[in-house]
DNA sequence: GGCTATTTTAAACGCCTGTTTGAATTTACA
DNA sequence: TGTAAATTCAAACAGGCGTTTAAAATAGCC
């Protein structure tokens, strides 16, 4: 294993938990078992190990995610709105593959971007990977063509919103939903919930 | 204008703007044109300083959105999904003549606090205003009878999550809006967009 | 006016942060 | 095996953090 990815692998964690600012590299290196100065010697900067941490992600998930989104445009028939997000599922799902609790880890990740930094992984994200977004868009219009191009870019935002903030802070609420309910939910299930809720809040009677 | 409200006032803002982790106290006390002292000497700590900003907004806030909501309970006919989440309207809009901006620095604060410093802000929100939370589950179950209480449970966290992360990020989307689409949108018109989207999610068919 | 209690002030405390340095060590290749 | 490049290492850097201190200033009250 080389010192580069045993950066890499602890500092995931610790960002998922704890939020980019709220990570310190003395934390980072000490996790990893690798001297501090590496951090600035394999990656230059604190904010540029931020962003390889979300690069590897986004690497793995962003060719799957093109080809299902894809898949479903190229269609003959309209898809609706639970295909456009259901086909999110396994892209997702596929990162606990790649990497133990990479799904959550990675979505954790996503919603710590948002709010941390001022959001400058919001620019890094739209910046980098625009066709991921353009690809949905599409698939929403497809399922729902009536709506505008504004009420559907505050739909969409809505649904990143409800996305990121529930997995961010997915491990409280399963822990709540645990002893509250004596039932033992994973990120699969909170997923699978979650896309109806999505689905018909985008779906929602357009008021003018 | 005594020193504990300069300081309120002045971390009101740059909590919200930066997150409470990420605003030192010398940045408060130097906007708030106080010594950097006055914090702990009228506070105690920044611990409570937050704790201090999030109440003067609970005690503001919680009385209106308790008779809302009790009035709505109250009511012979079964309310809608839609008149539930109407209930928190005017009492966020209210923040407005509290404060200016009010609306959208208490959302956006409310959204910190769900992410930074490992969600002790839930805690305390849980904790001192519990009725404003059982109001609110109260209304919706009328509303809505067959919701099981887990899946309502669900729904409303994903209900805060829409709302709060979408709060957290308003200046951003706003900003976008604006450039995009040369609409100008303020926090009301972004409630207004936001409701029936929440409305329709919680009102989802159930999935079994 | 004089005394007490409250508040404000400048300075320093100890600790933690990201980053840099230069020497020691390991690795790779001829 | 010898040499040059790549990597690791301990140590220190400058600066920011929340908090504390004790003296100075202000306010309230008899």
């Amino acid at each position: 294993m080389s010192t580069k990815n045993k950066i890499l692998d602890a500092a995931e964690v610790l960002f998922a938990d704890k939020g980019f600012n709220g990570t310190s590299l003395r934390e980072i290196t000490s996790q990893a078992e690798v001297n501090l100065a590496a951090v600035n010697y394999h990656f230059g900067s604190k904010k540029e190990l931020i962003k390889a941490v979300m690069s590897r992600y986004m690497n793995e998930l962003g060719p799957r995610l093109e080809s299902a989104l894809g898949a479903l445009c190229s269609e003959e028939i309209k898809p609706n709105l639970v295909d456009v997000f259901s086909a999110f599922i396994d892209p997702l799902l596929h990162l606990n593959n790649f990497k133990e609790n990479g799904t959550s880890i990675f979505l954790q990740l996503l919603g710590r971007g948002y709010t941390d930094s001022q959001g400058f992984l919001r620019w890094f994200l739209t910046t980098q990977y625009p066709e991921v977004i353009a690809n949905f868009t599409d698939a929403v219009h497809k399922a729902y063509p009536e709506l505008s191009a504004e009420e559907m870019f505050w739909r969409l935002h809505f649904t990143m919103g409800t996305i990121v903030f529930t997995m961010s802070s997915s491990e409280a609420l399963i822990d709540i939903a645990l002893s509250d309910f004596d039932r033992k939910v994973d990120i699969a299930g909170v997923i699978k919930q979650v896309i109806p809720y999505v689905a018909a809040g985008v779906a929602a009677p357009i008021i003018r």
